[in-house]
DNA sequence: GCAATAGTGTCTGTAAGACATTATGTT
DNA sequence: AACATAATGTCTTACAGACACTATTGC
């Protein structure tokens, strides 16, 4: 049980492997890279690599945390040098550990996936890792490498549900955003449009939601409207009560 | 990035660590066991230990699913053979997976963390691994060893928050139980008692909840009280509308 | 009989969903 | 003017929580 001998095991890699969600186009889009090796030659995956550990002069085990080697994949994948302004309103945190004997064939591989949610991710640059990296509506992917399909499945459900009970809705968006956009944010995640006056109510009814800045955006709609009010994210953790999305689940 | 070459890398273990939950006496309790060498010799951990793999005669990785490492484990602490009556019931989920680089000073170390919960666990049997294994009421749990202690907090706030919109409470009773003891769970586990009346028709206007069974129990209460009607687990998987707990987290 | 436990009925406040209406902007 | 979008108001239904009450059992 807890007797450590690795030599007795076959040596094993830990990977983190990024569900990078954005929206664009008024659509859910995740972030895929083109491999440029055996196996999955060519075909879409989910960003990701190796954590790094090693020792020092000492001999003591030195290395990343799990969540600076997922902080560092995306940074290098989008391009991005990490303290980016884009990067610091990212929300990262961990999805799930995925580890069957056979998902790699090399050898054997735990990916720890995360989720990474961010407002106007800009294009991956080129340069550094971002070879084939490019941000993909959540609907058109298909077949992905090793089980990313499944990852991503269980990130978009993660999200989905997320929405529902915590003000992560605001990680979609900008610092300054409309109740439009932020219900914007749930239409594009759970594809259905919540009602619009019946959603505007419930945000600002839910303590810590969202805070009223005071202005309001310089131009109504391109095709008239009236200017929408601004407001930023609001210090909740968690809304109470919920907003739970419509139909969905009710009896599964 | 997806460039493999474990050489120039520090190996890596990957074990697995159980927050194994039950109630017993009416609180909930988590298996505990003694470490028997260095370091924290003595103080009391988390049961768990390595993921196997190897690999077979034609070079192939071989090895056990995270999930089947935490019931084999599960199994090898608590003293049952895997399939025994009482490990059948057991509901087993990842919790997630701590990696801190110093969390174990031998080695880097990643442990996937799982939470079963079970009802009626026996005392560990002697033999096998569990020399030092013993049941603990949460509440009574000091320091342990390694991390730990964040692990089994965040495994407890995993099964409070679980309680409220998943069946999940009908794992920590048996195959047939009473609306009293379901709410027994939900008092042991949340640390306060619903309501009785307000709990009973709750649970049997949630739909797939619970399913009568046709009978009541032998005898009422030791000190009197009418006989109770006997339930079985429904085939819900969702809790809609959710048993929201009082208080808590309504503003946090 | 009394006390204890199981189970039901009633009332009130809150909130969700459907829908209508007002307010203010663009073309 | 016509239309689009933002924001608010009204109504109905569902449900949580408080509490009272009935039903059934052991002592």
């Amino acid at each position: 049980m807890r007797a450590y001998d690795p030599s007795k095991y076959e040596p094993a890699a830990v990977t983190v492997d990024i569900v990078a969600l954005t929206i664009r186009e008024g659509r859910l889009q995740v972030l895929l890279v083109e491999r440029g090796e055996e196996p999955y030659l060519g075909r879409l995956a989910l960003p990701g690599g190796f954590v790094r550990s090693h020792r020092d002069n000492k001999g003591r085990v030195r290395g990343e945390t799990l969540d600076a080697a997922a902080a560092r994949e995306l940074a290098e994948e989008t391009g991005l040098v990490p303290g980016h302004a884009a990067l610091t309103r990212v929300h990262l945190e961990q999805l799930a550990t995925y580890g069957a004997p056979d998902r790699d064939p090399r050898m054997r591989v735990f990916s720890v996936a995360y989720l990474a949610f961010a407002a106007d991710m800009p294009d991956p640059v080129s340069g550094g890792d971002a070879a084939g990296a490019a941000w993909v509506p959540v609907e058109r992917v298909k077949r992905l490498a090793f089980d990313h399909a499944e990852i991503l499945a269980d990130g978009l459900e993660r999200v989905r549900a997320k929405l529902e009970y915590t003000p992560l809705a605001t990680s979609f968006v900008g610092v300054e955003f409309t109740i439009s956009e932020l219900r914007g944010v749930y239409a594009a995640v759970w594809g259905v449009e919540p009602h619009a006056g019946n959603f505007h109510r419930k945000v600002l009814s839910t303590p810590g939601f969202v805070v009223d800045v005071g202005e309001v955006t310089e131009r109504g709609g391109s095709k008239g409207g009236r200017r929408a009010r601004l407001y930023r994210a609001g210090d909740a953790t968690l809304l109470h009560p919920a907003l739970l999305r419509p139909a969905a689940e009710a009896t599964s």
